[in-house]
RNA sequence: GCUGGCGUAGCAUAGUGGUAAUGCAUCGCAUUGGUAAUGCGAAGAUCGCGAGUUCAAUCCUCGCCGCCAGCUCCA
């Protein structure tokens, strides 16, 4: 028995407890997913947090019970007159092929349309808990019915479901919509709209710390820095298609004395008229042109999510306009700057997916290869994700895992010969003709938010000193080594350190615990010895040992571990 | 956008058809201390916004805004 056929079942046995205690529910579809399984059932009334608890406690009674899990083949007729009251079954009864087997499955009481793949008995069921109710559309589509989702998870051993508890929790620790606004870092506001990032000092720093490291790699690369306007007019995005695939996700039209502009929801077009400014030499490509470019997209208001999901946000955007005999070197070059980044911030796993176009051109197959062949020379493993590709052409994305094994999507790699024929650009061949380039859009952060987001899951607030927005702080045990305290501080901030000095009229303790939850990662005490030796007592984030040492000791080794990881 | 839940000082929570309580944070005073919370005191809230019902609404009803869990979407 696999762990989907264990979850699977988990799902029947949840099914079951509903026709038990709410008869009038009609199931649907009921599956195993990543982290536990979901059924959905159509019910007028609302699933409540009582009926959960209620449902939970006769889940455990059947599977206490053991019931065998017993399937049988039956002709459509059988499976269509059983469910006659719920059209969701019948449908699906319906759509089964001719030829495929129609099968019921059976626990106890319970029987449910299924093409199988179960335990043997409920009893196999170690552990199972229902986590949350929510809406969820028949068959995925927002135009039919919406249904209501119980969602659960199981395990074959209470051990193991404990443990996953305990990852939820600890995930809902590293939370940086809690993290961000504890730590000062950000902040979302009412009064200026959902999905609109207000960066305060400290997170600003460590933006700026960000930008910084991105900002060397591309001058390393021969990128050119660019700047491009916020607001342009319409028609810029008409020739770009971005209006007619998009106009659901751009903010409206500004209109001003008859002329309508857009706020930008993209950096591209920007940056194709600065190529087009001026005629271009096969002896130029390729350009690179990059920016850290701030975009408006009209994200649905439900899809908001703190900094991974937002209306206004910053890419770390580049295009690249090459030959097409440069494409495959430019896109590998491009891969290896992407994970040369990631490396950076400790992230070192990592998936790749090939995402196509839906609706499939004749350079397609030739921007494909350019991806597949990157990621065949750099030996790295990559799926398929069909018409998950932009408009204008296919893509590579890059997901990392986190630091507690979560994962995310941020960089992007796409290859695109379309906007470059809508805007018509050239350059003159060394034949004295004109060409089309190719161009490569590529943003390997993703975005600013988003990559500071996953950074505050990923070390979990826990900035390396690097990043640290504040690296350590002088502590004095009373204020009578204040003046000290301050110049130690001055030594540190001679040496490029991010310092602060706690002047608060605190006992020691107080401040340890303050700065600990401000998680620096540096707390260095001050007291009549150290004042008098010249030294300071590092109590160093994540080390219980602490170690006394001259002032010029610590700012040259706290300098020598935050240029390292430069 | 859809379904369900939620919205009370900066934060976390309590509470009620008769304008609100506690802790932390803040400020003041005392205290001058050795590695995760010193004591006392003060101040701080038109109870998300707007309308309705009512003698009276933070509480009940409706609309809007925002947040949360999903769904859908994501150039």
């Amino acid at each position: 028995m696999t762990l989907d056929e264990l979850r699977h079942t988990a799902a029947h046995v949840l099914a079951y407890a509903v026709q038990d205690l709410f008869p009038e529910a009609k199931p649907t579809i009921g599956p195993a997913i990543d982290n536990g399984f979901y059924y959905d059932f159509q019910r007028d009334e609302p699933f409540t947090a009582d009926d959960l608890s209620k449902l939970e406690t006769r889940m455990h009674e059947i599977v206490k019970r053991d019931y065998e899990m017993t399937g049988r083949r039956v002709e459509r007729s059988e499976a269509l007159d059983r469910y006659q009251s719920n059209p969701f079954k019948v449908e699906m009864a319906r759509e089964i092929p001719e030829g495929e087997p129609i099968t019921l499955y059976t626990i106890g009481e319970f029987t449910d349309l299924c093409r199988g793949g179960h335990a043997k008995s409920t009893g196999e069921i170690g552990a199972v808990k229902l986590m949350s109710v929510a809406g969820a559309y028949w068959r995925g589509d927002e135009h039919k019915p919406m249904l209501q989702r119980i969602y659960g998870t199981a395990f074959p051993t209470q051990k193991e479901l404990d443990d996953y508890l305990a990852f939820l929790e600890e995930a809902a620790k590293r939370d940086h919509r809690k993290l961000g606004p504890e730590l000062d870092l950000y902040s979302v506001e009412e009064d200026a709209g959902g999905g609109l990032v207000f960066w305060h000092p400290k997170g600003t720093l460590v933006r700026g710390i960000v930008e910084n490291f991105i900002r060397e790699g591309l001058a390393e690369r021969g990128y050119q820095p660019v700047i491009t306007p916020h607001i342009v007019h319409e028609k810029l995005y008409e020739t770009s298609g971005h209006l007619e695939n998009f106009a659901h996700g751009m903010f409206g039209p500004i209109e001003v004395e008859g002329q309508r502009f857009r706020l930008k929801p993209m950096n591209c077009p920007g940056h194709i008229l600065i190529y087009k400014s001026q005629s271009h030499s096969y002896r130029d490509l390729p350009i690179r042109y990059s920016e850290f470019g701030t975009v408006y997209r009209f994200e649905r208001s439900g899809t908001l999510h703190g900094l991974t999901r937002v209306r206004g946000f910053t890419q770390d955007d580049a295009h690249l306009f090459c030959t097409p005999e440069q494409l495959q070197g430019e896109f590998e070059q491009t891969l290896d700057e992407a994970l040369r980044l990631m490396r950076a911030f400790n992230f070192d796993d990592f998936e790749y997916f090939l995402s196509t176009r839906e609706h499939r051109g004749p350079t397609d197959d030739i921007a494909e290869a350019a991806i597949r062949n990157a990621l065949e020379s750099r030996n790295l493993p990559y799926s398929i994700d069909e018409g998950g590709g932009a408009f204008y052409g296919p893509k590579l994305d890059i997901n990392l895992h986190d630091a507690i094994g979560r994962k995310w999507q941020l960089g992007t790699v796409q290859v695109d010969f379309i906007l470059p024929e809508r805007f018509e650009l050239k350059y003159r061949g060394s034949d004295g003709a004109d060409h089309r380039p190719v161009m490569i859009h590529r943003a390997l952060a993703g975005s600013m938010e988003r990559f500071f987001g996953v950074l505050i899951e990923h070390f979990g607030g826990n900035f390396p000193a690097w990043l640290a927005p504040v690296q350590a702080v002088l502590t004095p045990i009373s204020e009578h080594q204040l003046d000290y305290a301050h110049e130690a501080a001055a030594k540190l901030r001679a040496a490029g350190l991010r310092v602060e000095v706690d002047e608060s009229n605190e006992k020691l303790g107080y401040k340890i615990r303050h700065w600990k939850t401000q998680k620096v990662p540096f707390i260095l005490v001050v007291g009549k010895t150290e004042a008098a030796d010249g030294t300071v007592n590092v109590n160093e984030r994540g080390n219980e040992t602490k170690r006394t040492v001259p002032i010029d000791v610590f700012a040259a080794e706290l300098r020598a571990l935050v240029d390292e990881r430069r």
